[in-house]
DNA sequence: ACAACGTATAGCCAAATGGATATGCGTTTG
DNA sequence: CAAACGCATATCCATTTGGCTATACGTTGT
């Protein structure tokens, strides 16, 4: 019961933060407003989200004068990736195609 | 927004449920009695619990007599697995994040 | 300097959540 | 067949959660 893991697994629970995550991850690092468009509550709300995805490591944060532009930390679905790969010995597999693109790209 | 991504994600929000889940993947099908002892809540709760992990397709029961085993249903796991390839997979621009997790699954 | 902007915090509130106990209902056992 | 057992449902309660508006605070532009 790891206070990381736990924080994580209750951070993306919610869509709404999980729809930030999402964005943030696609289109890289966004100020507070940029993610305010879709995402369909009020900016301190979406301030809120993401102060939690913060607590959960999940995102970062860098301010530039008045903006604060959040990004996406994706080392921190390495939680998500142990938890499961413990639950089952099926992660691997699924992976397996993306390893060799890797490797391939690694040339 | 898929419903069933949602409900795996709050299924597996809550400590409880997880450690249900968790010790149903360590040591296969049990009955709820059975889950009810290390659960540390009560037998009420075990059940409500397993309805919701059910729910989200995570557990599978079987009756027999008046036992019910309950039993991880892992493949649910794909919808984890799924969800955080695609967050890792816009790797375009963070190259060393997804290098990072591939090299942690290796272990 | 002042107005507008970007963001965070502070309250507030309704709804959801996780827990407990009481109870119903089928199944086994004595 | 009555008591005990295994499990689910019903009800209730306290806490948490996710949303809102109002506001404070620093930054930028006029």
């Amino acid at each position: 019961m790891s206070e990381l893991q736990d924080a994580v697994f209750r951070a993306l629970a919610d869509p709404t933060r999980r729809g930030l995550f999402e964005r943030l991850c696609r289109q890289g690092d966004t100020t507070v407003v940029g993610l305010l468009a879709d995402a369909g509550v009020s900016q301190p709300v979406v301030s809120k989200h993401l102060k939690i995805l913060k607590a959960a490591g999940l995102v970062h944060d860098r301010h530039e004068g008045r903006y604060t532009y959040y990004g996406a930390r994706r080392e921190a679905l390495a939680t998500l990736v142990d938890w499961t790969t413990e639950m089952s010995g099926f992660w691997q597999d699924r992976f397996d195609d993306l390893d060799d693109l890797l490797k391939r790209m690694d040339q």
